[in-house]
RNA sequence: GCGGAUGGCUGGAUGAUCGCGCCGGGAAAUCGGUGAGGAAAGUCCGGACUCCUUGAAGCGACGGCGCCGGAUAACGUCCGGCCAGGGCAACCUGAGGGAAAGCGCCACAGAAAUCAGACCUCCCGGCGACGGGGAAGGGUGAAACGGUGGAGUAAGAGACCACCGCCGGGCUGGCAACAGACCGGGCACGGCAAGCCCCGCCGGGAGCAAGGCCAAAUAGGGAUCGCGCGCCUUUCGGGGCAUGGCUGCUUCACCACAGCGAUCCGGGUUGGCUGCGUGAGGCGUUGCGCAAGCAACGUCCCAGACGAAUGGUCAUCCAUGGGAUUCGAUGGAAUCCCGGGACAAAAUCCGGCUUACAGGCCAUCCGCACAG
RNA sequence: GCUGCCGUGGCUCAGGGGUAGAGCACCCCCUUGGUAAGGGGGAGGUCGAGAGUUCGAAUCUCUCCGGCAGCA
């Protein structure tokens, strides 16, 4: 494990199990049509290896967990195996940072790029998730 | 050694660490097992499997296939052979039935494009106009009433002769496609069927978003139109005739009897389970066969997702590209640094085809050069 | 996943074996004081790509490439 994380990164998630959620719920797979639409109404952040879409969820919105992510590679990636792999990058992305910098109630949703996700440094492909995140939390 | 032909295999390896889908155990934490391809691709063919059509036969329409024999569940696939074309050769390529059943087309050029004939020209007579003989030569074209040579003639012509080609006939070899020699005919019969067509063979339609089950919700539907609620007989069992049901028609069988069919309007759902992996299955051995393949025996169980699982990072090794230094200086070898890993991911499942593919490996064969 | 359809000048489309066309748009000229309209002339095409059939292919056949639509 070399990758170079910050305090806290990579270990077994903290942050949301103190906001009482329950850690094994804490993050959840968006799967509705319905709610990527929802996102992509909402604020945006744009970096070389993908672009982010963030949206605070209504209060009476029901939802099994705080935190949803959802994962969108189009045709414009790629083929099968290039969209494939720039999922895979993202999903282990999120997996790593998420826990520690989204916060309870919101939607994310990653976009894949073509050649960006895939071709990028690792490192610089997680420090582009951190600042799209701080950005759209202001 | 150089150049080439064919067939087949492989498609980075190991480890560390953090993770993913499915299956099994467990109350749970979690543990164990397992997890992409030769093309998984394109969706071009063929099937299995489902649903629709009451079943069978015949005819017709439409579509496909097409040398011969074999393989196969089947095929437009594969194997072996034949023929034609290409190559010095190994070998490669070919949708390769029928053009004397009929119709159609063959632009331009050319005298003439399939059925008659003659533009320049050749020969004879003649000053010439012209008359007659002939189709060798020129020219046009993708293609011009066999080709080459001889003999012959005024010039010429299968009118004659030899060889080749073509047509017909039987014979021999072969299961056959076809091949071979022989005899006969002086030659009539241009091409296109991936134009219509003829002949032979095959094919009902739709597709896993097929289809089945469960749950929830609303409705328990409405309107219009068409054909109908049979007839005769009876010993009350039935029989006959109509009518409707064969997604073209006809015939036969069978079924149906009071509803059936068509169109339009309105309402609900975007959930779960199943189909879903023991199969025309893989591997090995033996036998049969030139081969595709078939048979017997043994052995193994090998992805099952549904916003869709195999990854992220790092190290070493392997193949490979570039640069530097040293040794050797003909090829090359060693060390260090940097770069860097083909095409492409199951989606109901099989058999093929087609297309994409860095590099590496193996086998067989051919030509040339050298040596022997 | 399955099933269909379409690729021709810059745009919209004809042409279905014999030298690639029409309308709009573009360029030049005439007309006008100038512009539009009108008239005359002109340029612009690997017919999506590659094989095959044919003497000859935009057209017929096959294989690829790209785009669009439908089916729970």
């Amino acid at each position: 494990m070399t990758v170079p994380l910050q305090e806290g990164e990579g270990q077994p998630a903290t942050v949301l199990s103190c906001l009482d959620y329950g850690s094994d719920q804490g993050i959840t797979v968006i799967q509705k049509r319905r709610d990527f639409l929802a996102a992509s109404r909402a604020k945006r952040q744009a970096r070389p290896s993908m672009v982010v879409q963030a949206r605070k969820r209504k209060a009476d919105e029901p939802s099994v967990s705080p935190v949803r992510v959802g994962y969108t590679c189009s045709k414009k990636v790629g083929n099968a195996v290039a969209r494939n792999r720039a999922k895979r990058r993202l999903r282990e992305a999120a997996r790593l940072i998420l826990p520690h910098h989204a916060k309870p109630g919101w939607d994310y949703v990653l976009i894949g790029r073509k050649d960006g996700t895939a071709e990028r440094e690792f490192t610089a492909l997680l420090d582009d998730l951190r600042g799209a995140l701080a950005k759209l939390h202001k």
